[in-house]
RNA sequence: GUGAGCGUGGCCAAGUUGGUUAAGGCGCCAGGUUGUGGCCCUGGAGAUCGUGGGUUCAAAUCCCAUCGCUCACCCCA
């Protein structure tokens, strides 16, 4: 039997008003913050993805899916979607238009990982990038924006940790500071950290093993570090933050996974802590519209998995609410009433009401058991009866309130139901 | 890539000192008299017990291998 591919699921029918109750609310809040839709395609030329998020990082290394197409032409499977949209920014020449330019996005995300609670093979993500402002405000936007969509979820108890990262200018300087700062302690950190200390001196800050817990607490801080511009800007986002109302902590411990980011990173976790608990994570990434090619460009954004915000909306209770849309099956008895179902049900639909036509011939009860089974709202009933007279019984459901309808009135009596 | 747990009908599962037709529940289908649901009652369909091999007179139950799932690490949304 084939199965859905490792770490990869189907979300079937029952599973979509969940599934539609996050992704509208994404799209109403971002569109009242004034972000466009933008869609790009699944798979990007292999070098976008290496370049924007860096060759050593983890995800480039061991995590894409990447392979060669019959035209020998090497593409990845998207793996996050900033360098996506940076790229589309580039090709179309968005700097021509008011900056920053805001946009958001709804998409599948693909990284070959071993899959485990919240981590998927293929995953999908809301994000939004504002890119060419450099302004502090555009932070405190972007961060609010994620912040006010979980708010209007119903998530509640959330934390929002913010830090800064530095830039090009003072990090080479601190990352210096912290590797001379853990080149005294080599004994006592973690494998992982030795492995950090070379590689990627920044992540040796959140790693959660024991050991390493007493040296990360007397590390020097990045944001004590920084230079003047970065100073400010890190200043500056904490009053527009607090000019909005977010309550947010300060972690110096934050550093996130790519390459690009500068300065503000940020991330917003649910009470509950545990691994892969992250729902939300971004931050600025200056220098990656310049490493793609163009021209200097600041830009700010996010990425939302929205498998994880599905299972912090079940844990905490959280149900969509219903749609209440009006259906009706549409049951019939004898031959010549199902063919006057057929023609009824065809009609009901151009009409603007979702109907379905109980298929082949049944008993009445079974047609109304059914007819509760697939959740019909309301049930027409067509015998010989209601052929004779053109008068349809027409059953509510939920009110199990039953009445003749001329059938030239259901469509108009339906959908003035609800 | 590393470590741990688990795989019995569509779903949840009982059964593991090896031994007659592999419980039960949900769901599905039908019926409970003549054209009416959601509750209830009755009946029915549906499993080569993940797969392959081995031990044995006999295996869902023991052994080996393999695949898959889940969780944790790594990393990240």
């Amino acid at each position: 039997m084939f199965r859905a591919p490792r770490g990869t699921t189907d979300i079937l029918p029952a599973d979509q008003k969940r599934w539609r109750h996050v992704t509208e609310a994404a799209r109403q809040v971002a569109e009242s913050f004034g972000y466009g839709r933008i869609d790009t395609p699944l798979f990007e030329d292999s070098k976008l993805f290496v370049r924007g998020i860096g060759e050593v990082t983890d995800i480039v290394e061991k995590e894409t899916y990447t392979f060669e197409d019959r035209g020998n032409d090497l593409l990845t499977l998207r793996p996050e979607g900033t360098a996506s949209v940076c790229r589309a920014y580039i090709e179309h020449g968005m700097h021509n238009q008011p900056q920053p330019v805001r946009l958001y996005y709804i998409c599948p995300i693909f990284r070959y990982e071993r899959p485990q609670s919240g981590r998927y093979r293929q995953h999908h993500q809301f994000g939004i990038e504002a890119i060419g402002d450099a302004s502090a405000a555009i932070d405190a936007e972007v961060i609010e924006l994620g912040w006010r969509l979980l708010e209007k979820l119903g998530l509640h108890d959330l934390a929002l940790r913010i830090n800064s990262i530095g830039d090009k200018e003072c990090r080479p300087a601190y990352v210096r500071l912290l590797q001379d700062y853990y080149d005294g302690h080599v004994n006592t950190i973690c494998e992982d950290c030795q492995r950090r200390l070379q590689k990627n001196p920044l992540r040796l800050l959140d790693c959660k093993n024991e050991q390493c817990q007493p040296v990360i607490a007397k590390a020097p801080h990045g944001v004590d570090h920084l230079c003047e511009p970065c100073r400010t800007h890190w200043d500056e986002l904490q009053t527009f933050l607090n000019a909005v109302g977010l309550p947010f902590e300060i972690d110096n411990r934050l550093v996130r996974g790519f390459d690009y980011y500068t300065r503000t990173v940020f991330e917003i976790v649910p009470p509950v802590e545990g691994s892969q608990s992250t729902i939300v994570g971004g931050g600025r990434y200056d220098g990656l519209i310049e490493e793609l090619d163009g021209n200097p460009t600041p830009g700010i954004g996010f990425g939302m998995g929205i498998e994880r915000i599905l299972v912090n909306l079940d844990r905490q209770g959280v149900e969509a609410p219903s749609e209440g849309d009006v259906k009706v099956a549409v049951l019939h008895l004898g031959a010549e009433a199902m063919n006057e179902a057929v023609r009824l049900g065809s009609e009901l639909r151009q009409g603007g009401v979702a109907a379905v036509v109980v298929a082949g011939e049944r008993s009445l009860k079974s047609q109304m058991r059914y007819a509760s089974g697939v959740g019909a709202t309301h049930v027409i009933i067509i015998g010989e009866d209601e052929l004779r007279s053109g008068e349809f019984q027409l059953r509510d459901l939920a009110a199990s309130q039953q009445s003749s309808v001329r059938r030239d009135d259901l469509v108009s009596t339906l959908l003035s139901a609800h």
